[in-house]
DNA sequence: CGTCAGGTAGCCA
DNA sequence: TGGCTACCTGAC
């Protein structure tokens, strides 16, 4: 299937750390997103993909968003400008957020090879089996089924496999629903009841897979890049961070954490 | 072989 | 609110 696309990057956008469960093998992208598992690739203004919908595309990799106008906005601050002429087309993505939820989580303490490894391990334990391509594909475990703290713990996920056991616990599908109903200050205010989920991580979910797009997740990388090009490199707490953000950027804050943490990142 | 990593929770001033 | 520290384990 093909699906014409325009201001968008599928390599700046799929490693860019908000999706993990991928392998590029050749030209192709190899993708498992909860119950689904596809293939993408893209050559200029065409994306050409396997094993999934269009409509799952264009959500999954934000498409339907109003990328020119955004970028346009922030611009405007000559720092966004540069890190958006570098990685034109860089989106965020909107996920499932039952799986985005145990992703973050497996993410504290951790690094992106890690998570990859965790969540690989966690479909592997704990998801149905899938044919696609001839080969045997894991998919990510439903909501309720990460359920046993000793397999948890074999997917190498170590003092967070209690929080995992726990979150699978305390929520659904229906639950998830409810946040995106509400507004971005009460869906974190949710979330961050849940153990193993602080400010960060309900940012990232948020941000990721409930439309939020006010959320500016604040982890070490941010914060020294926010330092370094906003406060004359001097200390600021997270709080004040997300404060500034908040204000400069406001219901555009996700789009610019994404374009300066990936700017911070390569540059 | 030691150090450390996309944070969070718990405890104390 | 602000400042500490322990925490699993693979990767460098």
């Amino acid at each position: 299937m093909e699906l014409y696309i325009n201001k968008f990057n599928l390599k700046y956008t799929l490693e860019s750390g908000q999706f993990f469960r991928y392998a590029q093998k050749g030209e192709w992208y190899y993708c498992h997103e909860r119950d689904k598992t596809f293939k993408i690739k893209q050559k200029e203004n065409t994306l050409e993909f396997y094993g999934t919908t269009r409509e799952h595309i264009t959500k999954l990799f934000g498409l339907y968003s109003e990328y020119e106008k955004i970028t346009k906005t922030l611009s405007k601050d000559p720092i966004l400008k540069k890190a958006i002429r570098q990685f034109n087309g860089l989106r965020v993505m909107q996920r499932d957020p039952w799986e985005t939820t145990i992703n973050f989580q497996c993410s504290t303490a951790s690094n992106i090879k890690k998570i990859q490894l965790n969540m690989n391990k966690l479909a592997e334990h704990f998801g149905k089996d899938a044919r696609f391509e001839n080969e045997t594909a894991h998919l990510f475990p439903e909501p309720g089924q990460i359920n046993n703290l000793e397999k948890i713990k074999k997917c190498s996920t170590g003092f967070r496999a209690k929080y995992i056991h726990a979150v699978n616990k305390l929520v659904d599908d229906n639950f998830f629903e409810q946040l995106k109903r509400k507004n971005y200050i009460e869906a974190k205010q949710e979330l961050v009841k849940l153990p193993g989920i602080g400010s960060k991580v309900a940012d990232c979910i948020c941000l990721f897979s409930l439309g939020k797009t006010e959320a500016f997740p604040v982890d070490i990388w941010i914060e020294r890049i926010m330092q370094q090009n906003y406060f004359d490199n001097k200390k600021v707490s997270h709080k004040e961070i997300i404060e500034f953000a908040n204000t400069k950027w406001g219901k555009n804050a996700g789009y610019a954490q994404q374009f300066l943490y990936h700017w911070g990142r390569n540059r």
